[in-house]
DNA sequence: TGTCTTTTCCCTTAAACTAGGGATAGAACT
DNA sequence: AGTTCTATCCCTAGTTTAAGGGAAAAGACA
């Protein structure tokens, strides 16, 4: 028997795969809920921990690529199966290097989910060609290049922005890194807006693990 | 049509292969030899350059990992199906590292190879769930900062205080880690003190580069 | 019993960060 | 001449972090 959890804000989905689940001989829910919080505070009292996880990164609170960071490092054996609409391959990067087991490309067929079920069940990894063909090139990318100033160019930061984001990272507050390059805070504070808004994140911790490539 | 180009030194397999691929309508054999060195010097008078070369990198000679780098170093644009009777997580992640697309692991089905070289000509990318498995290990040992819970060892913290730093460092906010250990903002405000007091450091950025910067 | 450690909780203040709004000026390109 | 990009600056409001104070329960240990 395979234990299943799902979080997933989208009710008619999770509706739908809580029925699939629940008329499976061999999988089993112990738990469904909307958001990562909810289980957080559900798995206290019941203490009840599912073999694998449908988790959706689309979910608001806890970003999903940190929800996956949090169940990984609670529950190392449990599988997450990661369930997204957009195909990033950065994000599918993170999502692996934070723990991710497999993922489903919204929209997707029960069946799918199901052999997914099945190969995590039997401890292997498969994802879909496209998804593998970018996690591969995002590898080789972080791999050949490990930290140079190369490594804001995917994003396409501007010469300023980049030192404003080496010093960031490096550990300066606002104040310092203006004082450093000589301009007002309010500049820096302009600066870092723009860069999270390239980078797609919305704190200083995101961006660093955006960057680096952590847990 | 796709051409295709063979390097393997076990005959018996080369005929094989040769055989099969000259049977079939879409694919067209343009070299078939023993040694990487052989279609070296083959390649500069012919100068046909296949869509995709199958490789075994059990062969003798240049080392089977430094075939790819040369091949894909000179041609990036040709896929490289590796053929390998091990099935060693580090060999598959330097082979993809330096520029392989799939495997075939010995022995292998001629459908099984055809398959592959389908969603090689897709510009997908398809591996066994083991080695898919072991490769995704491996990147999250070369890419994850040293993690493991002895990282703390040094600064003697409490497990508790060892939990709250792993989240923390994860991305979390005092007030998310309230919720995911169950206990109040304030505490969680309590142990990170502690910690700083251990790690003797007044930032959350000094915390980080402290933690990740060493060991 | 008294002390020490660990874990929990509260209040408060100051500093730092995030993010929205709007603005100006030079350079570059159309 | 108009648009777009880059870099600079300001104000404001809300959130998050950092650090000081104090307190109390549970367990270990001498």
């Amino acid at each position: 028997m395979y234990l299943i959890g799902i979080i997933e804000d989208d009710v008619q989905l999770r509706k739908t795969m809580e029925n699939y689940i629940s008329l499976q001989q061999d999988l089993s829910l112990v738990f469904s809920c909307n958001r990562i919080e909810k289980w957080i505070s559900i798995r206290q009292d019941a203490g009840i921990i599912p073999d694998c996880i449908l988790l959706d990164i689309g979910l608001p609170g806890i970003s999903g690529l940190d929800a996956i960071s949090i169940i990984s490092s609670y529950y190392p054996g449990v599988k997450i199966l990661v369930i997204t609409g957009m195909e990033d391959p950065l994000v599918a990067w993170q999502a692996m290097m934070n723990g991710a087991n497999g993922f489903l490309l919204k929209p997707f067929r029960l069946a799918e989910m199901q052999k997914q079920l099945e190969i995590l069940q039997s401890g292997g990894t498969v994802l879909e060609p496209e998804i593998m063909t970018g996690l591969i090139q995002t590898a080789r990318n972080r791999f050949n290049t490990a930290g140079g100033i190369e490594r804001f160019q995917e994003f396409a930061l501007t010469q300023r922005e980049i030192q404003v984001a080496e010093l960031l990272l490096a550990g300066s507050s606002y104040k310092e890194i203006s004082t450093i390059l000589n301009v007002s805070y309010t500049t820096v504070n302009e600066h870092i807006k723009n860069i999270y808004k390239k980078v797609k994140v919305n704190s200083k911790m995101a961006f660093i693990n955006r960057v680096s490539g952590k847990s």
